[in-house]
DNA sequence: CTCATCCTTCGGCCGGCGCCGAAGTGTCCC
DNA sequence: GGGACACTTCGGCGCCGGCCGAAGGATGAG
């Protein structure tokens, strides 16, 4: 990089230096791991992206220096996350840009749990898969939610978070309703600070759970008598 | 690249492909010289981004070959623009990312550009700066546009412009109405298809002009008067 | 036709960076 | 204390890719 005497944008410098931290495979399946919204340890991550522990090692040293991850080191663990909702939409706008390569369940086990990440799975904090589609349809169709002239809550929509029992707090900048395009359905889900609120909900009130230690989810009974209840959606849309 | 059996995502390849894209300063510099909504030829780009012309017809065709860009040969000129609002709009949230790195007006000139720009410019084909944010303002004030759960225009807005002969025309998925983060003013303003088509309208109807061959622009009297009486912007409210 | 202009292709150079294994540091457990 | 474990630092290797200049189309002007 010698000097550049020319009419460039000075943000070049740091757009291509932030690009950068994504534009690495092993960082890149780093990233896409931690979009779970869980604390990883350095050594789950390097098992995972199947690179020796000192090679990861480097990569989070950029990863938190560029912001995108914060770590938390606990005795000889060092955990780390996605720094906070800013990057997790970063992560996730990007991932939906990329073309849709993803056929390739080679046994039954992966075709199952293939299967189970697309009906139901979290994104970062929010519910997606064909339950957060199911559910953000449903708002929509209820008048609580409007999608057709931008993305935003309805003041019937807030009154339902309130009658239904989800605190939305205002936290800094982030909004209260923001689309996130599904990677496995390619449609828009509520996500922002109503949608980490539905989902903190619906794992607090028994609603659904994780399976596994994976991102996916699985409906309870209760949680399909639930969202039956509240927002008239049908077992059919779920499947 | 070796090959991997691990667990990791397959989307991680892709991913990292498509940041690499923007991950260069030179390519970042052009990607972000083409927010401007224009098409410049590759020699422009060139001389631009400080390269030499064969450096640069390589990184060109690599950002077609991944979609960023779209081109158009015309006899010997080879022009390039911004693929669609999808690619632009990447490129902005990227941009906006970026720590903003940007104090540094060395002449009278450049000064003078920089104040013009912060007042007044397109980002892509919509309107920013301090005027794309009055407007949004403006829109927010007489409940035209609601910011407050979400991002969308309401029931008024749409008759507002309609009323003012501003026709929205709903083109695949693009959303009527989205947030743009301004990058002098760290705020958002309109973007999407009323963004969009109130940013042709104000051109058509002179309202504003382009100073020079930058983005930045200026408001006409007659522009005055009209976001004036239409929305009651103020003079203030734009300097 | 001839020349100038714009772009692309090619060969070659060089720096950056992703990778590893070995060695070192810090932490927890017994 | 000793040993196992998690992570980091370091040296070294190899490759990818950005850069240039020279040469080769392609197009338009005269």
């Amino acid at each position: 990089m010698t000097h550049r005497p020319n009419g460039r944008d000075p943000r070049a410098p740091g757009l291509a230096a932030f690009a950068s931290l994504v534009a690495d495979e092993t960082r890149a399946a780093c990233l896409l791991a931690l979009l779970d919204g869980r604390a990883w340890t350095a050594g789950e991550l390097a098992r995972h992206a199947g690179v020796a522990a000192s090679t990861l090692s480097e990569h989070l040293g950029r990863l938190v220096a560029g912001g995108l991850l914060a770590e938390e080191r606990q005795g000889r663990h060092r955990y780390v996350r996605l720094a906070d909702a800013r990057a997790a939409q970063l992560v996730e706008d990007l991932a939906a840009q990329v073309a849709p390569a993803r056929p390739r369940p080679r046994t039954l086990r992966e075709a199952g749990a293939a299967s189970a990440m697309a009906r139901a799975r979290t994104c970062y904090d929010h519910l997606a898969g064909r339950l957060g589609i199911a559910l953000t349809d449903a708002l929509t169709a209820r008048g609580l939610l409007r999608q057709d002239t931008g993305f935003a809550l309805t003041d019937a929509g807030v009154a339902w978070f309130a009658a239904t029992g989800i605190g939305l707090e205002r936290t800094g900048r982030r909004p209260l309703a923001r689309a996130c395009l599904d990677w496995t359905e390619r449609r828009p889900h509520l996500a922002g600070v109503s949608g980490a609120a539905l989902c903190r909900h619906a794992f607090d009130a028994g609603w659904c759970v994780r399976i596994g230690t994976e991102r996916a989810v699985r409906l309870t009974p209760a949680g399909e008598r639930a969202v039956s209840d509240l927002l008239g959606v049908g077992a059919a849309a779920l499947e």
